[in-house]
DNA sequence: GACTAGTGTCGAC
DNA sequence: TTACGGTCGACACTAGTC
């Protein structure tokens, strides 16, 4: 094999597109999904906006008063609040169609995956490109859903193409072209680099991709670690190994919630923490595992974050040993707490299967 | 030096 | 000038142990 055929697929601004899907006068109009947390109000971000609402500069993770600040004199923008199971559904759907054109299936979220189709195109990126619109067009004409592709021989060119040019979009990387197309991208387009890392390359002068081949992978590894370091180094250069491969089952499960008002009272926290408890340990039985690791999660008042978690001597799924552990863990927090605390959070992790354990010694 | 536990940071969607 | 979700994963760093 010369080299691998790899599509990235992600869904146009994908639940506002949903929701002109059941209701498409909406088409027309500045549409914002957003999550609405429990303070009532504004309060809450936004999940992500139609491309008539990004004109006025609303963007995913904005604060949705933010949001309506900056389309005040409108008159027919529309803020939603986000419906999961509908969006699921579409996603279910869609996800069924995709997995048919695809010799490997990775699925990443509701509204993105990654395809290895290099048998079914015998390597051949015009075959690909083929491929793909006939993948767009069934979407289309059977979901009713807008999507983008990027094609490439690894996964992270080919998400780099995705973001390219959308909504609607299709790119078509060649290796030998992975070179110029990278070169004057700016270096937060590679996957992993976010506004922190920005900022990193930024002090140093360096603005695009072609500016940061300039640092060795010492120089990488001393900014961000031997494993990242590493990654970056090889993402410049259009490098990446990383097989197409099925997702497995999830390491943690976690539920955070932001509270009603800012506090630091255990009688008040204690209350909210039991809730978020039995909500984690539900989803835990459904799918029949245990776990060794317990953690709390405070979000302060500043947004900054304290987590505070302990592994347990055995694997459980008990509520109780989940409550009294969460429990336990926030009185110790609480003992030296400073800020108030706006959101807060439970998490479970180092899971086993409760059954299925088959006995490793009929083996022996 | 290898390993585990615990805390914190960053980022994707 | 502020404003701020929920869920998940990777990994850096540190301290303790052997």
């Amino acid at each position: 094999m010369q080299h691998r055929v790899i599509f990235h697929i992600d869904f146009d601004y994908f639940y506002a597109q949903c929701e002109e899907l059941r209701n498409p006068e909406l088409k027309t109009k500045p549409v914002v999904v957003c999550v609405f947390s429990d303070r009532g109000g504004d309060s809450g971000a936004v999940a992500t906006a139609n491309y008539q609402a990004r004109k006025y500069g609303v963007k995913s993770g904005m604060p949705i008063k933010f949001a309506k600040r900056k389309m005040e004199e409108l008159q027919d923008a529309v803020f939603l609040p986000t419906d999961f199971d509908y969006y699921s559904e579409i996603s279910e759907s869609a996800m069924s169609i995709i997995r048919t054109y695809a010799d490997i299936f990775e699925y990443v979220g509701k509204d993105e995956a990654y395809l290895d189709v290099t048998k079914r195109t015998e390597e051949d990126f015009t075959r690909a490109s083929h491929l793909a619109q006939q993948l767009k067009n069934s979407l289309r004409s059977s979901v009713k859903l807008s999507s983008t592709i990027g094609i490439s021989s690894n996964k992270l060119v080919s998400k780099i193409a995705t973001d390219f040019k959308k909504p609607d979009g299709l790119t078509v990387v060649e290796p030998d072209k992975i070179e110029s197309f990278l070169d004057p991208l700016p270096i937060k387009v590679i996957p992993g680099i976010g506004k922190k890392s920005e900022e990193k390359f930024h002090e140093l002068e360096l603005q695009t991709i072609s500016e940061l081949k300039k640092l060795d992978v010492f120089a990488l590894n001393g900014l961000f670690g031997r494993k990242t370091g590493t990654y970056i180094y090889n993402a410049a250069r259009g490098i990446d190994e990383y097989p197409v491969s099925p997702r497995g089952d999830p390491i943690q499960y976690s539920r955070i919630v932001t509270l009603k008002q800012d506090t630091k009272s255990f009688d008040s926290l204690s209350k909210d923490l039991e809730q978020l408890c039995e909500d984690v340990q539900n989803a835990i039985v459904k799918d029949n595992l245990v776990f060794k690791s317990v953690g709390i999660q405070f979000v302060q008042e500043d947004l900054s974050n304290r987590t505070k978690s302990r592994m347990l001597k055995n694997p459980t799924s008990s509520l109780e040993e989940l409550k009294k552990t969460a429990l336990q863990l926030l009185r110790e927090s609480l003992a030296d707490q400073r800020l108030q605390i706006r959101r807060l959070g439970v998490k479970v992790s180092d899971f086993s299967e409760v059954s299925g354990q088959a006995d490793i010694t009929n083996f022996f």
